[in-house]
DNA sequence: AATAGTTTTGCAAATGTTTTCATTTTTGGC
DNA sequence: GCCAAAAATGAAAACATTTGCAAAACTATT
């Protein structure tokens, strides 16, 4: 063939194709209002033919932004993660940007590197999940001036724009609700709490709503499930299976929530009649459970959509500075709760 | 603040500080073993004070890979996709690739548009779910030249790289599994097969493996939910509802068979006793659910890692031309499916 | 038909890196 | 110490685009 065979056509084939200098191409693109409509017309068709597509990286090394956000979660697979995904996504979309992903498998040491690996690549900004972050992470984000936002959490003196909830105050919820009810034996099941602030946030607040009712959780009604329905079925199955068992289990989230109501079906155990069972986070598809789960409801879509247009605006100067925004909590009395059995009739 | 102050550190910076050619710092990146020790050193040490991280866009345009790879899935928010997205995300990292991402919602004009952005961004390679695209879709890839992979489907006259399983086979291999059990009386609820060849090809599987035993399932016994618990579980509630009522509900996958069994536990229905469920795809957690799901296995992980390692091999050469690799499936015979209780004791 | 604007277009520099080729430095054998 | 060979480094071109500035081409006004 002749010259060009193999490569991607460029904006100086596309000139030449059209008759015109590639300055006017890139005007074409970038600024078509300052084109006559007939060498628009005549670039249109060169760009049609030839099939061209504009190259970012070349837009970028002019100072252009590159349209990507990075996003940076623990992990994809996660019922947890997954809505905040897509309608942080969908969000990002929106306004124009792509979205690059990496997860970690909450090793903080990999985040950082997933952080540097995503700054090569010049994403105009990032997204962190949580404010649990390596001190390395927060020195690199603070060194290269990338705006960031900091999902999932809330607390008035991040480090970072954050938008999310108070997951100690969701714990509390939690736990304040199942004390309503009247229970006082009340077994946790949470994840690993290392370099996972919100499974942090959220235990211990728990806890501290308990302590204050002077209730002591015995040590072997404290499980430590991974986010996976196998996993926390396993682990509960073992402490329902023994007696005394709890009369209320506060799970880490809605997932281990699943798994410790397969489990006392499993057994045989009633829920609620016998049983209690609170979650955390209403996932899709909680409220369709049988029974349907009770838990404390944290807005992912709101926050997934608003984290995007927060970055968004962060990103193209429409904003500046930090921001903190706490969604509320709510909490969804379901089907999986109940007044204790011993004090049914009371 | 001289003349550099808000802007990062560059190539030039690095080598100036470290006092050496721009050359050198370029090498001690691209081809270290070329270094003296001392030098890289000092290379290492000046790229340290600066905090100067590599700009990838930079090398793009040099005719480097860009290092990334786009995907572009129907949704995220979906288990189905979930375990898929990560595992394939994982082998990418392991290859040295960053993963973008975007989603359509099932509308092959959009995925369309989603490539396109991709393309602008250089991505070396690419991964769609599924065979059926728009024919712009196609052709822009052909045109391009882009190492592209469908993910999900397999068949041996793709017009892409494919890595799946036969999803027709599953339909059929489902509907089989039912009709072995003695079951005539088969309800079926699938999502739209519009632009979802995944869908398309279980049902008609499933349809022609009913008609083969000369079993016609009745206009009100087919349903169509969207890929959700909840519209599942609302759909079938009505199917459920009337009678007669089919003996056993074939799913067009996992997520909408737990609507289904939800449904069912809710009006009172006895699974398996009085109702059998069959899934398709054997999503995590399909098997802790109680009654655990019976379902037809597609290996989401691995098909994710393959294609991960498929497309990375197509990129950096180490493979050529179209490949199409199937995955046999697997029937999982677990609690949610038995004998029609008519035929109980025959 | 010439002038003064105004609109449209082109030229060339700049962006951050890699790589080829040339040059300088080092090494080792004598 | 000297020389050839080997090792290490540097200079400059190339990559695809944007943009400030200048030139050219129109328009309208006289």
């Amino acid at each position: 063939m002749t010259k060009k065979q193999k490569d991607k056509p460029d904006i100086v084939a596309v000139a030449k194709a059209a008759g015109v200098s590639i300055s006017t191409v890139s005007r074409s693109f970038n600024h078509p209002e300052l084109l006559k409509p007939a060498t628009r017309k005549k670039i249109d068709r060169a760009v049609q033919r030839l099939g061209y597509i504009r190259n970012r990286a070349a837009q970028v090394m002019h100072g252009r932004r590159s349209g990507t956000i990075g996003l940076v979660v623990p992990t994809i697979d996660n019922a947890i993660f997954a809505e905040l995904i897509q309608s942080f996504s969908d969000g990002l979309d929106q306004q124009g940007f792509t979205m690059l992903i990496a997860s970690h498998g909450f090793d903080l040491d990999r985040e950082y590197k997933m952080l540097r690996k995503l700054m090569e690549h010049r994403v105009d900004g990032l997204a962190l999940i949580g404010l649990e972050h390596s001190e390395a992470t927060y020195q690199l984000i603070e060194q290269q001036g990338v705006p960031t936002v900091a999902i999932w959490n809330y607390s008035d003196e991040a480090r970072l724009s954050c938008v999310g909830a108070q997951n100690s105050e969701a714990g509390r919820l939690a736990a304040r609700h199942l004390l309503d009810l009247g229970h006082r034996d009340i077994g946790l099941v949470f994840p690993d709490p290392v370099g996972n602030d919100r499974a942090h946030d959220r235990l211990h607040g728990a806890l501290s709503e308990l302590r204050r009712e002077k209730i002591k959780v015995p040590e072997e009604w404290q499980l430590q499930a991974s986010y996976s329905i196998a996993d926390s079925k396993r682990a509960s199955l073992s402490l329902l299976g023994r007696s005394p068992r709890p009369s209320a289990i506060l799970c880490g989230n809605d997932i281990i929530a699943q798994g410790v109501l397969y489990a006392a079906k499993r057994l045989g155990i009633a829920v609620p009649g016998e049983l209690s069972i609170m979650g955390i986070g209403d996932f899709k598809g909680s409220g369709e459970i049988e029974p349907s789960l009770s838990t404390i409801r944290i807005p992912a879509k709101r926050i997934g959509a608003l984290a995007a247009k927060q970055i968004a605006d962060a990103v193209t100067g429409k904003s500046a500075g930090t921001t903190a925004t706490n969604y509320e909590l709510s909490i969804l009395i379901r089907d999986s709760t109940a007044t204790p059995s011993g004090m049914a009739n009371t």
